[in-house]
RNA sequence: GGCCCCUUGGUCAAGCGGUCAAGACAUCGCCCUUUCACGGCGGUAACACGAGUUCGAGUCUCGUAGGGGUCACCA
């Protein structure tokens, strides 16, 4: 049987988008579930959008999310280079062979002969002009160094074939497919040939991209043919959408996975949400290892229909994640989102990372769940309202003193003392834990939610400070 | 507009002629609990529409509608 080679071909635009990210993976998946290899090639054949460091940012986010080439620019190959634009000669020594097989030509229009042809609903359509040029003056035309493009040549009529792996069979007319430019009047190929070429001699057996070639792919069929080359396997992804009619892009500042990460989501969570969409595995589970993808990896599993992109079980998956880690762990990915925040320095993170770790979905939520804990002024009184307990801001104004003379005479500060204290109030008293605890959380924080109970924020913030804020809750409730 | 493709709950999705139409996220409710969170249990909610084929259709065919892709010296 054959090797399984895939590739990724991103064009170097200086970003990694989710979409590109995705089918980076399926390409890594397929290939190593069948023993494969997985190669990485820069497509940068087109000057104008040349982003310096925009490689580089490719090589960092597939480092990042596991995902490994065997092959590519900065890995070496056999089949190298993987740069395209270090393999210009090799494309115009295959073009000018195609053109000698019938399957392109050599065309001199002008830019604004091109536009004569656009019909009244601005599409146009080459109209072969250049096809009848006589070999002689082709030849003179160049010699005499006017600036051509090779195109290719493509039936008039005719029915073009093929099976894709995921959306079967895919038909389309000659009639509807344009003579396309080949090479570019700067000498460089254009996608529509350097892939073909490069997958060829790259020995790609699988190729792997997104539905926007889905009906251009007959045209690469037809130079397969022509070269007499064995055409690979198509499997086309259905793309990512933002919602019902917007696809997700750069535009919209919502499909860079550098920007999840900065955000707070974790590699693994990204990879691992974005494989789910618009494949699932037989077994029915979500939460997966890289290994386990590669295992239940399947194209029979590939759905046909674009999905929209979910950020909120984006967030509850990167949240399984998180809780999974250990604390220190925890406090490795966490660092830079508590230098954010107000109390880096002043608490001890470890013990808040402890806290955090099962309240926090993305990482970016630190600076904002923990800033109390430096800052603390008026707040909404409404707090002190908690249904189930029965309390509200009249039973903390009795409540609140009680809890304050419980503190101011502890012996100690530690876990166990305040929890006896503050627990004793409640059964001394004959009132519900909750009727205790659930306003001194709220005098201590003035927050709804927050990183541990009432017992856990008093360790964090001291005797002192409890007091304080005990104090200032109690002035507030009479005001 | 031409051509290609897609269509199961709000979202991701199982299903591949016979199921009470899975599961997950979200949502709602209940429980647990040392309060918030975590966790546990349960509820609401879907086969776009119309014709066929068939004993029987979410599953096959055709049409309609809706959506996406593509029509560059971009990939």
């Amino acid at each position: 049987m054959e090797k399984i080679r895939t590739r990724f071909a991103p064009s170097p635009t200086g970003f990694m988008h989710l979409g590109g990210l995705r089918t980076a993976l399926y390409c890594y998946l397929y290939s190593k579930k069948h023993g494969g290899d997985f190669i990485l090639r820069i497509e940068d054949t087109d000057q104008e959008r040349f982003v310096e460091g925009a490689v580089e940012v490719i090589y960092s986010s597939l480092n990042e999310s596991g995902i490994c080439y065997d092959e590519g620019p900065d890995k070496g190959g056999e089949f190298g280079p993987y740069v395209q634009s270090e393999r210009k000669a090799i494309y115009l020594e295959y073009a000018k062979k195609l053109v000698e097989l019938g399957g392109a030509y050599y065309c001199f229009c002008t830019k604004e002969r091109l536009e004569s042809l656009t019909d009244e609903n601005g599409n146009r359509k080459y109209d072969k002009h250049c096809l009848k040029l006589s070999k002689e003056e082709v030849e003179a035309r160049i010699a005499a160094g006017e600036p051509y493009v090779i195109r290719q040549n493509i039936p008039l009529e005719g029915t073009s074939v093929y099976e894709d792996m995921v959306f079967g069979t895919i038909s389309v007319d000659y009639a509807d497919l344009e003579d396309n430019i080949l090479i570019k009047s700067d000498g460089l190929p254009t996608y529509n040939f350097a892939n073909v070429v490069d997958d060829h001699l790259m020995k790609i057996s699988h190729v792997i991209r997104g539905t926007e070639y889905l009906s251009s792919t007959p045209k690469y069929n037809l130079m397969y043919d022509t070269f007499g080359w064995e055409r690979p396997h198509y499997i086309h992804l259905p793309i990512i959408m933002k919602d019902q009619t917007r696809k997700l892009s750069k535009r919209y500042g919502d499909a860079n996975f550098d920007d999840f990460v900065n955000k707070g989501y974790l590699p693994e969570a990204i990879v691992n949400y974005v494989a789910l969409l618009g494949w699932s595995p037989k077994e029915n589970v979500e939460k997966m290892t890289m290994a386990q993808m590669i295992e239940l990896f399947s194209l029979d599993g590939v759905s046909k229909s674009p999905s929209i992109f979910d950020d909120v079980k984006l967030r509850w998956l990167n949240g399984e994640y998180l809780k999974e880690l250990s604390d220190e762990e925890f406090l490795k990915v966490a660092t830079p989102f508590f230098k954010q925040s107000k109390v880096y320095g002043k608490y001890d993170l470890l013990q808040l990372s402890a806290l955090l770790k099962t309240r926090v979905e993305i990482l970016s939520e630190i600076p904002d769940k923990i800033n109390f804990l430096e800052e603390f002024g008026e707040y909404d009184t409404a707090l002190f309202f908690h249904k189930k307990m029965k309390t509200d801001a009249e039973l903390a104004k009795t409540v609140l003193p009680w809890i304050r003379e419980k503190l101011a005479s502890a012996p100690s500060f530690d876990h166990d003392t305040i929890h006896d204290l503050l627990i004793g109030l409640a059964t001394e008293k004959e009132m519900k834990n909750g009727q205790i605890l659930w306003p001194a959380r709220v005098a201590l924080s003035g927050k709804d939610v927050t990183p541990g109970g009432a017992i856990e924020l008093a360790l964090i913030l001291g005797k002192e400070e409890c007091l304080r804020r005990i104090d200032f809750s109690i002035n507030l409730l009479n005001k």
